[in-house]
This record gives structure tokens, C-alpha cells and sequence, in this order.
DNA sequence: TGTTAGCACTCTTGTTTGGCGAGTGCTAAT
DNA sequence: ATTAGCACTCGCCAAACAAGAGTGCTAACA
């Protein structure tokens, strides 16, 4: 167990490299107000720590950094919650006031006003279509071959998709299918949908509608809409001005990532409800290696429905960051829920 | 004017530098195959091709560089025509023999290509939607007080907006007015939609519908699509691996400028047929100062529609990203014309 | 026994120095 | 007009050195 002392030691460090990214010594913390004995006591106390796998040495005269179980211990005990100033709150107010109708630019500002209060990158992972339900869906020829397919979710989603029509196909018989499945299928989970086509839609487009056996399989390969869930970022390039990414070749290890987006979105799904927080080797990838993620997730009603995230250098305000997505979360939540919670 | 051995040593000079971005000397040229004088003589020639502003040398002693005069020179009256690759020709010819149908994909897929084809970063300022003409509208009631419009428009492209419905608007008349604008305004071109709601429709509306004005208002809004032309980009952070990029500033100032979008839709916008090439400062713009952009424009049927274009460092292959550039708009309208213009 | 002052030692950082190589400009010979 | 030769310039690199920050250890102190 770690003394009171040696737990100031540690978080004065922590804050300290937080704030100025530079090796920390005994004699620069002797000198804040907190601390109260000498730099030879500090140094006997940061030995300790040091064995103890809290704090490193960049080198064998350096101060001390604190590694990644340093921070995680931070992070789970040392942490003072954090109110927010006021003028934060306000920014993130702002965005919430204004009348938006489309819950992924509503997801979208958040992730931008968010990137820039912390100057790190957020990333939200969007709400999952998937389990909203299906308003209506709507088929439009646009030629003689060819015919969108659009689908309403119930909160205000629109998906589109263009499709072949068999050849042959007569459209007219495009607005009875269309009456059909909106009788059929509205309310339905759209996750669902391509299996209830199958099982309840099949027999009934079958007596009305030539050609059958094209159009269904056409059409469940349609609405089979297995996009995965959108990513928005704010403030990608942000990480470019913290210090540790001086170096080229790990900014570019870091932008081809959040490029390519994959590794991200396996990163921010399945994630638990709540706030949580991985120190850089802990996200499993070695381009985050000197970044830490702190996830959080947001709901409409009791429907837990994304996660929004800040990506930060494992020298993170976690502090802040973990208050404002605090905030943010909840005025989220509260405003979709208004929005989309009718029944 | 410049003597033919000029033009020669002016060419060889920008082209090594083009392939291996070190500045090059007397002596290394003379060693060249096409170059039969001595390295005295092209110091001379060299010191005179500096004295007209076409390279510069980085320090007293060192090879030279072209200058942007240099490049201007070159790609004016140097560059030879070059036939690409076939493998090259193969890969863009995969891109469009895949059967996609949404515009917007096409666009999107082209700039990945190209962005991968030639390591630097696509930019590609999609299809001009206003232009394209109204196929359908649909108006989608979600809740009481919202729903959402869709139009699609003749060349597959759906647009969707939510809007507030009028308070104690009925919600059968939704169906009736969506009606009403189908019949009156299929085949206009989005750019005039709000124009003949005033002139066309508004009287009709007046006749069928209560609480007209309101109507009329919030539609007019929600339809005047004035959304700017995307952009889409492709290698976005390809530029970080060209030696001239070494440079952290740098690299952030262009990633910002490029984030931003703003200025690079300037660039784009209003470009006359045809490709063109910009270099360095040309651009006006600090953050390109040390980027070229080459622009090309491609069209569905006589009507030009979009820009695609490549940004990479003033030391481009301009020979390579032009004749790719020349194949890609050139397969990208075929196929545009083709699956576009039925009437 | 816990704390601290003092000191030798280590390592980084910045600066200077000298040598090497690539390149130039000029001059004189061809 | 071309070229060989030569002195000179500069960037680059490695070695040498001083200064500064920080550590670990020891011995003295309360």
C-alpha cells in the first residue's frame, strides 16, 4: 500500500508532467506549495515509487514520468472530481439550444464543439441504426433498370440505397410492393427487417407481384442495411500540436489510423455504459501506444445508443475531459431523449 | 529564349530532382546518359539558368532546385506527354467496371484510386446537385410536429431534410401536399425549386390546403437546397511521407488548411474545363506554398459537373498525375454520361 | 527512526572544433 | 566554345567539452 506521502508524490508529478510534459525532479516539486519536506526525502519517496512501477526514468539522471500504471492509478484513486468551468458549460449549452431536428449533426456539433474545449480529437461513434425501427420506406424508380430505396427510422433517419430492378419489371407493380411493406413492416426493428420480409412479406408479394422470387432476393440484399454504425470526428489534426508527436513517423502512425477508421470503430463498439478510460497499451494498438481513450456512452431513454470518445496523449487532462464528457453525455441523452422518446 | 541545351539541362535538372527531392549538381548531371559536355560547362549553363530565375541553389555551394518559375517552365513547355502504365490503366479500369449506381460512390472510389495511385493526397469536388433535376418528393411525418423531406433527384441522389411542421397542421394533408408538389414539380432542376413553389404551386396549395402560409414558408426553406457541392478526399495524410514534409509546422498548417475545406473548396470552384496546374504560390494560399494542385474537370454529357484534382508537393510527377488525371475524367464522364443521360 | 544536507556521479543539451565531401566559380589551356 | 584544374564555400558529422539538472548514497541530525 502506498503512504499519504507517497500519494501526493505521485499525483504532484502526474499533474506536473500533465501540465508541462517535461520530466519532473525532486527539487522542482520541493518547491510547490504542497510539498512540504525536502528534494532527499522526495527522492527517497520517488525510488520507492519508481520500484514500485508508478513513475520512470527517461533516462538514468532524469526525472521522473509517470508510466502507464502510474496513470491508471490516477485515474481510479487519485482523480478530484472536477467541476467544470462555467464557461465550458456554457459552449456545450449553446450547442444543445439550438433547434436541431437530425440526430447525427446533433452528434456530429458535439463532436466538434468537444474536440475543440479539450484541443484533443473526439470521436463519436453514431447512434445505432440498427435497432431503431423502421417509419417507412419509400421506392423510387429512376430509370428502367434502376430504383432507390429509402427507409424512415422513427427518429428521423433516412438511409437510401440504389438497386437494380429485374429486368421486365413493371413499375407499377414498384408502388404495390411499396404499400405492401410499409403495411407490413412499419414498427419493425430494422435488424429484423430483412428476416420478416422473408417470413411474413414473401407469401403476400407473391400472389400480387410478377417476377417474385427476383425481387425478394434483390430487395432483402437491400434492406439488409448492415453499415456499421458512423464514426464523426472533431479536431483530427489536433493531436499535431501536443508535444510528444513531434515525431513524423508516430503522427503518421496515428493519422493513418484514425484514417482508416476500422481499428477505431472496433475500439468504440461494445462498449459498457458509463465512462471509462484506456492508458495507452491497454486500447490493444500499438499506433495508440502513447495515447489514452476515454470512451462514453450516451442513450435515448433507457436505449443506450453510441459512444463518444476524446483520444489524448496518455498525458491527458483526464481530470476535464472526463467532466466534460460527463456533462456532455447527460445534456446528450436528456435531448435525445425528449426528441425521439414519444411513445 | 532559352537554348536548346538549356531547355535539356533544365529538364534533366527537374526531373532528378522530381525523383529523388535532393538538389543536383554539375557533376552528378554530367554523368547522365543524355548529357555529352563536361560539368563545367553545365555550371555555366546552370549559372545562367539561375540568373533567369529557374532554380535557385539552397546555400553558396550547393546543386541547384528548380524554382517555381522552373516548374512553370516545365510543365508548360517540357513535360513530354507519357502513356501510363497499363497496370496503372488496369486498376482505374477496375474502379468503373464495377456496377455502382450511386454517383456519389463513383466520386468517392476515384479519389481513393487516384490518391493510392499516385501517393498524393485526391481531392474531388463532387457532383453539382443543384443543376440536377427534382425526380420525387416525399414528405415523412416522424412526429407531431416534424418530419423529415426527401427528394431525389434524376441522377440517383437523395437529400434529406427535417423540418418542423406548422403547429395543428393535419397530418393527412401531408400526403395531398406531397402530392400536389409531385405533379407540379417533377423535372425541375433543384436550383429552381423554390422559384416555381412561389409561382406554381403556392395557389394550388392555397386551394387544398389549410394553414397555407405556414406551409408554404417552412417548404420553401427546406427545400432551398443551397448545401455547397461536397468534397471528397482520398490519402488525406499521404503527404506525410514526402521528404519536403519533414517539417511539423508544415504538416500541420496543410492538414488544417485541408481539414477546414473551405479554402480548398475555393480552389476547386469554378474551374474552367479542362486540366490545370497550379504551383506553389500560384495557389495563393500560404499553406499550399510548397504544394502543386492539378485540376481536372469531368462532365455528364455536355453539362461539366465536378473537379477532381491531385495536391502533392511542388516537386509533383506532373507528367504521371496529368496523363492519370487525363484517363480518369475522361473514363469518369463515359461513365457518368452513360448511366446519367437517357434522355 | 525518519528526515535532511552534502557530495560525487550520470546523463542531456548546447556549443565548438576540425575533417570530409559535394559543389561552385573562376581562370587558363585546348 | 569547351573543358581541366584549382581554390573556396558550405553542410554534415563526429568528437570534445562545459553547463545544468537530476539522481543515489552516506552521514549527520532531531
Amino acid at each position: 500500500m502506498l503512504t499519504e506521502r507517497q500519494l501526493l508524490i505521485l499525483q504532484v508529478i502526474i499533474d506536473e508532467f500533465i501540465s508541462y510534459a517535461q520530466p519532473v525532479g525532486s527539487r522542482s516539486l520541493s518547491k510547490k506549495d504542497e510539498i512540504t519536506f525536502s528534494s532527499a526525502t522526495i527522492r527517497n519517496e520517488m525510488s520507492d515509487l519508481e520500484e514500485l512501477g508508478f513513475i520512470e526514468k527517461t533516462h538514468t539522471s532524469s526525472g521522473r514520468v509517470p508510466s502507464e500504471k502510474g496513470y491508471r492509478y490516477y485515474v481510479d484513486h487519485l482523480l478530484s472530481p472536477q467541476t467544470l468551468k462555467s464557461n465550458d458549460m456554457l459552449m456545450i449549452k449553446s450547442v444543445f439550444a439550438e433547434r436541431i431536428y437530425e440526430l447525427e449533426k446533433i452528434v456530429q456539433k458535439s463532436a466538434k464543439i468537444l474536440s475543440e474545449l479539450t484541443n484533443y480529437t473526439a470521436i463519436v461513434l453514431g447512434p445505432k441504426v440498427k435497432d431503431h425501427k423502421l417509419k417507412k420506406i419509400q421506392i423510387v424508380p429512376i430509370s428502367e433498370e434502376t430504383a432507390i430505396a429509402i427507409i424512415v427510422t422513427d427518429t428521423g433517419h433516412v438511409e437510401n440505397k440504389v438497386f437494380s430492378l429485374p429486368p421486365s419489371f413493371d413499375v407499377n407493380e414498384v408502388e404495390k410492393m411499396a404499400n405492401i411493406l410499409n403495411d407490413r413492416l412499419a414498427g419493425v426493428p430494422l435488424m429484423e427487417l430483412k428476416d420478416k420480409i422473408y417470413k411474413e412479406v414473401a407469401m403476400l408479394l407473391k400472389q400480387h407481384i410478377h417476377n417474385y422470387d427476383a425481387v425478394i432476393a434483390t430487395l432483402s440484399d437491400t434492406l439488409n442495411l448492415s453499415k456499421p454504425e458512423k464514426l464523426f470526428f472533431g479536431g483530427k489534426t489536433n493531436m499535431l500540436s501536443q508535444p510528444e508527436f513531434h515525431d513524423i513517423d508516430k503522427v503518421r502512425s496515428l493519422l493513418a489510423m484514425i484514417e482508416q477508421e476500422k481499428g477505431l470503430y472496433d475500439l468504440m463498439k461494445r462498449n459498457p455504459a458509463g465512462i471509462h478510460v484506456k492508458i495507452g497499451r491497454e486500447n490493444n494498438n500499438s499506433a495508440l501506444a502513447a495515447c489514452s481513450l476515454i470512451t462514453a456512452t450516451y442513450s435515448v431513454g433507457p436505449e443506450q445508443v453510441g459512444t463518444i470518445a476524446i483520444l489524448g496523449p496518455t498525458r491527458m487532462e483526464y481530470s476535464r475531459v472526463i467532466s466534460l464528457l460527463q456533462f456532455i453525455t447527460t445534456d446528450l441523452t436528456a435531448l435525445l431523449t425528449k426528441l425521439y422518446q414519444k411513445e
